[in-house]
DNA sequence: TTGAAAGCGCTACCAT
DNA sequence: ATGGTAGCGCTTTCAA
């Protein structure tokens, strides 16, 4: 058996309410009192049961996290929510949600009886999110029982809940510009068509629009097939659009993530083209490694380990009772030029 | 209020005894009493309270996880961990351990307030860790309190305690074989010296080895500065030994981490050193983008992901009660060349 | 096959 | 300033 507060309360000759009392600092004991029992207590080896607390009290201190896959993004995301989370006494319950092999007991549902007490989710890439679609009707059901929530980095259009996001739209935008200011007309956009979020969405859409205001035509560049990741993906589409005649007279492009830009550079490299001299290259997400590359990848830097700050300060709000209107964050983002453009 | 078994029971007319064996499927129960009952609930929106069950059953289902930092390695190796410990139900309880700012209650002693029924552990990295540390006697207490944990990667050499490593031995070993069969003599080992941990101990220790096993001699490149990471470390160190006499005649370098392959090309590219003709390159890890480097990185990949599933799978044996002695497994590593040597 | 009752370890209310 | 006590929602004997 383990050591209870009834175990310490006897051996110290007082009530067990008088050892809870002491245990959360209650000003009400006295310091001698108090000091006798935390004594008695390591003596003991007592260790504190959350789980009796979290029953009684109805908070567990437990905030659960639904990310689509174990990323350096996602990771990093976590690690910023984590970092204000336990600065609080909370914990971060993982739950990695890979779209296929969903349970019958849902991931969220397991959650809620684990009775955390709130969600940071990361909703699921796809554009077929009719309305009465199940992911959607979970969401909805969270709202209704009261479970504070926070998307992260992407939201669910029909879905009014707080989200913290990078600011996509801008970040597109900042590239562009900068490639436009640079002389550049036939810009192209790299990216993956399938199974958009907001996130992506917003991205090609910031793309688009400053194209456009600047009375260039946009040019999409949306790969077809879908390979073993982004790297890849990008890898391949960039390879055949340099043979396409259409892409003739293309002088720089502005890839929807890192990975992709990584995957454009091999192509262009094995292909001879010079960066940046025939061709300029941005990036988008900031990854660490992209200084390191060759030549090092200028990209628009995202504040990722902010957004799960923020979104955790947010979900922290909600849980104190905090009943405005759901908020919607951006955060903004740099551009960080290097070599490549 | 949320809805309890005792509202169920109430409501179909039974005990909520029989609430509680119907939902939990006992063949006791009669189909039809529980199909009744499982209406009710799913009328009622009952959902379980875990907390409730773990306080009674003394089994919270949830596993404590403490690593350094956020890197996509330990993302990885946790995924792993999550998706063999979520097909036995249990949740994941994520916390980071930067060295810094360590709280008076500290992360381990608050996830066994919570009740985790076990624990994956990634020791702090530090050469002294002295008998009597901190640290050490933790996972001392953890032992005597019998509750279970498994070290992730790297071990306490004081605690003997189940742990699940990558085979850093071997890994070094291959990678060294593979260039002294390829005529290299003079091959530097480049290392960050400061807080190693046993895997990066067992790295150089099979570079050592297999040099000397050959009778030629190794060269320890050790960083001299800390940099902002290993990056950097290894672009500065590079960059400096390139310009000393003593390192003059090495043909080939072999790199502690792919993160520091990483810096070493940097380097390299800069002073124009060609990349594998006039110095080959290995790192270590296995990370998806070397591939994508210019030239693409030979590598020692690191089963990373199976590391953390492993270790889970160790981890569900002893809390469901296996006695055996602690066992150390090693997972073989595979040496994957490319164009850089 | 189902009901009754005890209790997991804690908190919070009401006494004293 | 401290003690007594009633549960939080569930599992788990033991009876019926």
């Amino acid at each position: 058996m383990t050591t209870t507060m009834k175990d310490v309360a006897r051996r110290a000759g007082v009530d067990v309410s008088t050892v809870s009392l002491a245990m959360n600092n209650d000003p009400r004991i006295r310091m001698e009192t108090r000091a006798r029992i935390l004594t008695v207590a390591t003596e003991l080896g007592y260790r504190k049961n959350l789980l009796a607390r979290g029953l009684r009290s109805g908070k567990s201190f437990t905030i659960g996290a639904v990310v689509g896959s174990a990323t350096p993004f996602w990771a990093e995301a976590l690690a910023g929510a984590q970092s204000v989370l336990s600065d609080h006494d909370y914990h971060l319950i993982l739950d990695y949600a890979p779209d296929a092999g969903r349970r019958e007991e849902t991931q969220i549902e397991a959650l809620t009886a684990k009775r955390v007490d709130g969600l940071l989710i990361a909703p699921p890439d796809s554009e077929a999110l009719d309305s009465d679609s199940e992911t959607l009707r979970r969401y909805r059901s969270l709202k209704e029982q009261k479970v504070p929530f926070v998307f992260l980095d992407r939201f669910i259009p029909g879905v009014d809940a707080d989200a913290v996001a990078v600011d996509d739209f801008a970040a597109a935008c900042q590239a562009t510009e900068y490639l436009i200011a640079q002389k550049h007309r036939r810009i192209a956009y790299l990216y993956p068509p399938h199974r958009m979020n907001t996130a992506q969405r917003d991205r090609r859409e910031g793309y688009r629009q400053t194209m456009e205001s600047h009375g260039v035509e946009p040019l999409f560049w949306a790969t077809t097939k879908p390979g073993n990741d982004r790297r890849e993906e990008a890898w391949e589409e960039t390879r055949n659009r340099l043979n396409e005649s259409e892409s003739s007279g293309v002088t720089a492009i502005l890839a929807a993530t890192d990975s992709m830009a990584v995957g454009v550079l091999r192509a262009l490299h094995e292909s001879s083209v010079r960066v940046p001299e025939q061709m300029a290259l941005i990036g988008c997400g900031g990854a660490a490694f992209a200084e390191y590359l060759q030549p090092p990848l200028s990209a628009v830097a995202l504040p990722i380990r902010e957004l799960g700050a923020q979104a955790a300060r947010l979900l922290l709000l909600r849980i104190e009772g905090d009943v405005a209107p759901p908020k919607r964050v951006l955060l903004p983002t740099q551009l960080i030029i290097r070599g490549s453009c």
